[in-house]
DNA sequence: TTAAACTTTCAGAAATAATTGAAAGTTTAA
DNA sequence: TTAAACTTTCAATTATTTCTGAAAGTTTAA
């Protein structure tokens, strides 16, 4: 297979994917386009490579910038703004994880937790019902956020060494 | 706190997890109100409760079904059907976690390993970039579906007692 | 049979999310 | 200063997703 043509599929099933897992479509495009270039692109290299608008590259670009998967990158000589993505896939993963974690597990979290205690008879079955799940739900995504953490502090191949050798 | 009102912000805060995790509302929403009764809901029942057409409860049981998230269950003397969610947490987990990898990640795997052969000059600085990236993120990926592979066979308490204990 | 009870379908409507592009804002070199 | 180069904003538009509800389809009891 001939170069743009893979970078053209690999850009498209990384917005498939994003998208599929509530990522802005165009959001996963300009990251996947940025993972695989060898240098530096400016924000009109973007919009001509997936067909956006300036208004819409900005944006996407501002929102990688937040979830610190890029950074900017000055050119000596050159007024433009130029970008770089993280490469390291193991930092990638870290940091999706950690904002995942603080924007969505966290306020999660808080609810259930805060849902916990109910008025009312305590034998009631809809009262038992509403409490056990609750109570399972609320334990569980503890669990979960306690291992994201776990992971954040980890280094890749302890980590996928550990797991891994878990069954096999 | 009122059952009622818990009830409420239950459902509308797994409504809104559902949304950002790619999951249609309503179904996140239904799943959320089977996951918290007491007993098998009825179509009416749903919506009922959640403010919805029969054709949407509908369609979003059915595709519930689909993700083997709740069953059908008949009451005697009844022609109607009745709804039941799993409520085990683990099993819940486990569910979400093998229909996700079956239908995304699964694809994007085999989409990768296909864009790692490309034709030209191997040292070519945007060759080496892009077959770099993908060969890394298809190794990763690969760590990942492995990993669920695992926690599909594994008992909920070794799995997080194996994970908590890493660091801690 | 048949008709009541129930489920499914799907075209159009509504709601939500993403995108455009031109104007406003900012920075910099001279 | 100032004007060219660049970035950001945002109201209006377009695209996508979800929802509705009436009609068609199916099942069951008598």
């Amino acid at each position: 297979m001939k170069l743009d043509e893979a970078k053209k599929q690999f850009i498209q099933t990384w917005g498939t994917l994003g998208s599929e897992w509530g990522i802005n479509r165009t959001m996963a495009q300009v990251h996947a386009l940025l993972l695989i270039s060898s240098g530096a692109l400016c924000t009109e290299d973007i919009m001509q490579e997936l067909n956006v608008s300036r208004g819409n590259a900005n944006m996407n670009l501002r929102e990688l910038m937040n979830w610190t998967l890029i950074n900017k990158e000055l050119v000596p000589g050159d007024r433009k703004e130029y970008f770089v993505a993280e490469k390291d896939i193991w930092i990638i993963a870290k940091t999706i994880a950690r904002e995942r974690k603080r924007r969505e597990i966290e306020p999660v979290l808080k609810v259930l937790n805060s849902l916990k205690e109910i008025e009312g008879d305590k034998k009631d079955k809809e009262i038992k019902a509403f409490t056990e799940t609750v109570g399972n739900l609320s334990n569980f995504v503890d669990k979960m956020d306690k291992s994201v953490d776990m992971m954040l502090k980890a280094d890749e191949n302890w980590f996928f060494g550990t797991i891994l050798k878990m069954i096999r």
